[in-house]
DNA sequence: CGCCGTCTACGACAAGTGTCGTAGCATTTA
DNA sequence: TAAATGCTACGACACTTGTCGTAGACGGCG
């Protein structure tokens, strides 16, 4: 499932909550856009026809509700971004991380203690 | 200098062995496309107008070589998905990896080797 | 009951993307 | 030099994305 950036920010709304109507989340996005009511509708509309998102109709209003996790549009995306431009590798990335990247010093304890965390679990 | 998936595939081969003609990049990407001569000089122009490519006219033949690095574009492009899908951090990007995706050992191996040299630089 | 605010349905439109086709100019070759 | 081959210029077209506007349907309030 393949999301443009403002789909994301739709369903980012929504993952951060859900149900909501069409207007609710148009509350929620207004820090980072100007949206029209109906650009919301819109978007919204694309989502529920590419299968992201599910509504419900009650009462003359429709509530939407995500259908996809965001987990699942994360590593979608990632593996976009992998395809593009880091030779379909997740080693590339790590790479390119590690030599590019500033990864601050808690960047950097957060990774350890994941790795190691998988080393352990390797080892049982 | 935002590039979308096809001028990804052109800028790929470019970065591989320019400067290149129309024609050479074509051939370079027959095996991931079934594009025609035009759709790459299509691609390329697109590519010259904003900018990522220099072309220099030779004896009646265009001659392309990138004009942007890959390192630029990567980074443009990493920054595009940490702010879609990652909260614009490289912490959540990070903490990502370490959770939810296969890090094979020697991905792992390559990490914990960066780390340790960062660790070393900061001590400098 | 009629008016008002709210929703939705439908549609519009420009820019960007993906993918060529064709016609004409240039170059090589018989 | 004329035919054949190749390259470019120009344009076309459908689909996606980003952004609404408008008009009609509906439910609540005076």
């Amino acid at each position: 499932m393949k999301l443009s950036d403002t789909e994301w920010i739709v369903m980012r709304a929504l993952w951060a909550h859900a149900p909501a109507t069409a207007r609710e989340v148009l509350d929620r996005v207004t820090d980072s856009t100007e949206w029209a009511y109906t650009t919301v509708k819109t978007i919204l509309a694309r989502l529920v026809e590419k299968g992201a998102v599910a509504s419900e109709r009650r009462a003359n209003t429709d509530w939407f509700r995500p259908a996809i996790t965001r987990r699942q549009a994360t590593r979608t995306a990632l593996r976009a971004l992998l395809d593009r431009a880091f030779d379909g590798t997740l080693g590339a990335l790590v790479h390119h991380l590690a030599r590019e990247e500033r990864l601050t010093r808690k960047d950097r304890e957060q990774l350890r203690l994941a790795l190691k965390e998988l080393d352990d679990e390797d080892r049982r």
